[in-house]
DNA sequence: TTATAAAGTTAGAATAATCTAACAAATTTG
DNA sequence: CAAATTTGTTAGATTATTCTAACTTTATAA
């Protein structure tokens, strides 16, 4: 049974290992905002329990169960998230201290009728993919606006930051998952661009806010309902 | 910042205060299914906190913090029963245990919403009052169907032991809260009793299940809806 | 290829929550 | 009341999670 400090860190293992490919001591420590000694000393205590691969001065290895395990509290965090938002009512951009905490919920039947509920969604209310039961997570190919040529339509579909902050300047700007984005124009100077959708025909969007739109082009994309 | 162990603690303190009065160290500790010494040396911290009055060998009391804290995770748990049940539908025999967990989250909007959502509910599914946001808990003047006599009709509000075993059997009576039940007879033997409700013209309940159901005499009193 | 820097490890300590064994105080009972 | 029992306390140990300080290994760079 592992405990909610040693969810966190399988959590944060698999969640780097999904970006980075190699995992770091240092990488985890300051994921977690722990000292490396902190780290180091838990990485052992997960090796004794199997659930990730160690050794001195190597990169850090999830073991297949510390893999499903991990993938099974990202099941719960995004669930919940999903639960908050469209059966609670809350914004996307105040749900994910919550899930933090009922992420550690020992209940497999509170999680399994939230799904019912919300009739077994794919994604969370920020677009990043729910693995099933078996802790498999499907791989999005989205793409960021940034890439996205003048002309083109596509639609939003998830963010690769999902920071209260971000959220509340989405909402700012009427953006939320599922609308089509027209391109208009680039800026090449410093990578703005100008999008139109419902009833902002033209909004300019900084660069920096541009590279965390997920985006897919084909207009037949699955929608977000 | 009380931990969730520290947290339990105080529920049971604030419980035991409720009905015993006076609390001892080993009642906490049987209750807590602790050793004596843990209940010890936790009742000294939960001191240090400003929670709990400590003198050696005198029976605990806590402060008005104490008892605040205490209730308002009384409310948490009392309100994320309701919510399991009334929203999530869940059986009254099955949420116990996840509330046990969920009234340890930090997230007074999360409660508030379930409190919203639930119309402001005053007791929890096995008829428990809820606290308010201040803290005051409802005294609640129902007696044991064991103490009404032949020929009385009663509404049936509240259970004074709620484990999962007694709900299923109340269950597989048909027995719910807010019933109307009427006293054929008594059985002054052991205290068996045979009562009337919906379909079941004569039910019959053993002493040990009438001192755990607790009724209201007075027919127009608030109905369960 | 050595010197510096970065990354990782070990040692030692602190706090929280728990235990058993031993002892002390308070209460009950004959 | 004195003996026996129950209740409460202390001492000392264990496990989990964290830290700082000191040291070692690996990587980078001149
Ligand atoms: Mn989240
Ligand atoms: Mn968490
Ligand atoms: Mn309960
Ligand atoms: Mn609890």
């Amino acid at each position: 049974m592992a405990s909610p400090t040693e969810e966190n860190y399988l959590k944060a293992l698999f969640n780097l290992a999904n970006s980075q490919g190699e995992i770091t001591l240092s990488e985890l420590a300051s994921r977690l905002e722990v000292s490396l000694p902190t780290a180091n000393s838990m990485v052992k205590s997960l090796q004794k329990s199997n659930w990730l691969n160690y050794e001195k001065y190597k990169p850090l290895t999830l073991t297949p169960e510390g893999r499903r395990l991990a993938a099974s509290i990202i099941r719960k965090h995004r669930l919940t998230e999903m639960f908050l938002v469209d059966v609670m009512k809350f914004g996307w951009e105040e749900v994910h201290e919550v899930a933090e905490q009922i992420e550690h919920i020992h209940a497999p039947k509170f999680f399994d009728r939230m799904d019912e509920m919300l009739g077994h969604p794919a994604a969370d209310p920020h677009g990043s993919p729910i693995p099933d039961i078996e802790g498999k997570l499907e791989q999005q190919s989205y793409v960021p606006l940034s890439s996205v040529l003048p002309g083109q339509k596509v639609q939003l579909l998830a963010l690769s930051n999902s920071s209260a902050e971000f959220l509340e300047f989405l909402n700012s700007r009427g953006l939320s998952l599922g609308l089509t984005l027209t391109v208009i124009s680039t800026e090449r100077f410093d990578q703005s661009m100008v999008i139109g959708y419902l009833e902002h025909p033209s909004e300019t969007l900084s660069g920096k806010v541009c590279e965390r739109l997920l985006v897919c082009v084909q207009t037949a994309a699955a929608k977000i309902t």
